[in-house]
DNA sequence: AATGTATTGCGAACGGTTTGCAAGAGGGCG
DNA sequence: CGCCCTCTTGCAAACCGTTCGCAATACATT
C-alpha cells in the first residue's frame, strides 16, 4: 500500500491533499461520502480544499486505488476491494458492510453460462435489517 | 397494473403527467433516466412540465409502482419488478439488461445464515460485456 | 538552491433536482 | 350537469453537490 510508489509509477506527485485523502480512506472501516471525506481531510488540514478532494478521489479511483460504490442516495467511496464482495445496507441504521459469499463466484459462472455476457465485476448489494437493529419502523 | 385503482386507493388524483408518465415508464424494455422519461413525456404532451416528472416518479416509488436504480452514474427507472433480478450493464454500449439467475435465491439463504443480517431486497449489478459488443476500446 | 511543470486553492459556473406559489384541473356531491 | 374544495401542476427561481478556469503554489529533478 505504498501510495508514493504507485503514484510515481505513474508520475503523478505526491501532494499533501493526496496523502490526506489516502489517509482518511484507508484508515475508515466504513463507506465515506464526499462530504464526509471533505470533512475529515478539512479536519487534518483546514488548507486542503473541497475541489482537491474531488479531484484526488477521481485520480485514487482512476488508479484503481478506490472504488466508489452507488448503493446509497449519495455515493460512497472506499478503497478498492477484491471483487466479489457483498455490500449489506441496513435499512434501518444505514450502516454498509461487506460479507464474503462464496456463491458470488458461483453466481459469475451461471452468468457466463447462461446470459451471453462475459461478467467482469459483479456487485452484490442487500437490503435488509442488520442483527443490531429492530424491525424497521417505517416498513415499506 | 390498473394505475387509477392504485392512486385511488390511497387518494391520489389520476392526472394527465401520472398517466403519461407510466405510460412511458411501462412501455419502456430499458432502464430510462430521469431525462429521457422527461424526453418522451414532452413528446407525448408538451405541456408537461419536467418537475411533474420528478414529482410523479418520486409518487410512483413512493407506491412501489417503479424502482430507481443506481447502477451508474445518473440513476434510472424502471416498472417495480420481482426481487431477484440481475442487472447486467453492458461496459461498452451502456445497456442495461435483465437476467434471471436462480442462484440469487441460494445467495439470500446463505447470507441469511452466515451474516447475521435479515436480507430484503437483493440486487445483484454485472458490469461486463454483452454479446453482441466487441471487447470495449479502452479496458480499464 | 533553482527550475519546470503538475497541482492546488479559490471562486465562479454548471446541471440536475427541488421548491414556493398562484393558476388549473380532478372528482365527489348536490 | 355544474360547483366547489383541494390536490396538482406549470413556471421560474432556488438549491446543492460537483466541476472548471486560472493564477499562485509546491513537488521533484538537476
Amino acid at each position: 500500500m505504498e501510495l508514493e510508489d504507485i503514484l510515481r509509477e505513474r508520475d503523478f506527485r505526491l501532494t499533501r491533499p493526496r496523502r490526506v485523502v489516502w489517509e482518511v480512506l484507508s484508515e475508515s472501516e466504513r463507506h465515506l461520502s464526499a462530504a464526509e471525506i471533505a470533512e475529515e481531510v478539512h479536519r487534518r488540514d483546514p488548507g486542503i480544499n473541497v475541489s482537491s478532494v474531488y479531484r484526488t478521489l477521481a485520480l485514487l479511483a482512476e488508479l484503481d486505488l478506490v472504488r466508489e460504490s452507488r448503493l446509497t442516495e449519495t455515493s460512497t467511496w472506499e478503497p478498492a476491494h477484491a471483487d466479489a464482495v457483498i455490500h449489506l445496507v441496513c435499512e434501518n441504521c444505514g450502516a454498509t458492510r461487506h460479507h464474503d459469499a462464496a456463491l458470488v463466484e458461483d453466481l459469475r459462472a451461471e452468468i457466463a453460462r447462461t446470459a451471453d455476457f462475459a461478467p467482469s465485476v459483479i456487485d452484490v448489494r442487500v437490503s435488509g435489517t442488520c442483527a443490531k437493529c429492530p424491525a424497521p419502523s417505517t416498513p415499506r
